[in-house]
DNA sequence: ATGGGTGCAAATCCTTTGCATCTGC
DNA sequence: GCAGATGCAAAGGATTTGCACCCAT
């Protein structure tokens, strides 16, 4: 499957799985160049898009500013930034009843492919910013 | 609080809490323009970031298109179509481990504001158009 | 007269598209 | 030579900003 990919979507791919963060369209850019000189943004986001429609990657927004990738593809939740927009993973597992899940897909006719759980709030670095 | 508000402000959210969907920027000023004649598109936007500032209404983004207003402030969670962008409401409430939240918080050093449980698939008319 | 709120238009940011070129087969 | 992939620049859509104006204080 992979093997379909061309060169400068592998390296797409290969930046974003590197990545710790979720880097947005820009920052998957600026990496990807140091290993595929003269690539340009519109392919870069042309790849983002169809690795998306792959299911090989998945995308967030925000609300404004710039939507997020992530490469991973295993079910996990999110930690979200509300004043910097930050996307962090969260580490640990939140159980939740499937039951009611799969009863949510039906109460709102959604064929349900995955889901999440977002947290919302005030990261790090914010809280850092705003003692000052 | 709300007394605060200007004429414009207040009729925005009005239209939002009347709103059973999740309205677009633009679909708020199309409703609050019958009501407040004249008012501009850019004042729409100052109103809706203020009023998400203040946390008296919730934003949500889907990656690329426009982002989605809600004035409920109640915690409920939601299904979104990832291919028309349609943002539900969940009618159910989806239980889950507070204790694995708060860990969550915690592991991820966020100051939580808020948390909902995201279903992504596809909607019921996104589904009936694909049979055609 | 002062300040906040506003409409309008222009600017900006993010993303997509058109098109001519290049690539590997 | 052809199909698909690409770079560039221009277009497009969503949101923000600059600025002059208006209104209530």
């Amino acid at each position: 499957m992979e093997d379909l990919l061309s060169a400068n979507a592998r390296a797409v791919l290969e930046v974003l799985r590197a990545s710790k963060s979720h880097p947005t369209a820009q920052e998957v850019y600026d990496e990807v160049r140091h290993v595929r000189r003269g690539i340009g943004i519109a392919t870069v986001y042309r790849i983002l898009r169809q690795l998306a429609e792959q299911d090989m990657i998945k995308v967030w927004g925000s609300g404004s500013g710039s939507a997020r990738y992530d490469a991973c593809t295993h079910q996990h939740d999110h930690a979200f930034c509300t004043e910097c927009g930050t996307l962090l993973d969260v580490p640990v597992a939140i159980e939740l009843s499937l039951e009611a899940l799969a009863e949510a897909a039906r109460a709102t006719s959604i064929e349900m492919s995955s889901y999440e759980v977002r947290i919302y709030g005030c990261c790090n670095s914010c809280q850092e910013r705003r003692k000052v």
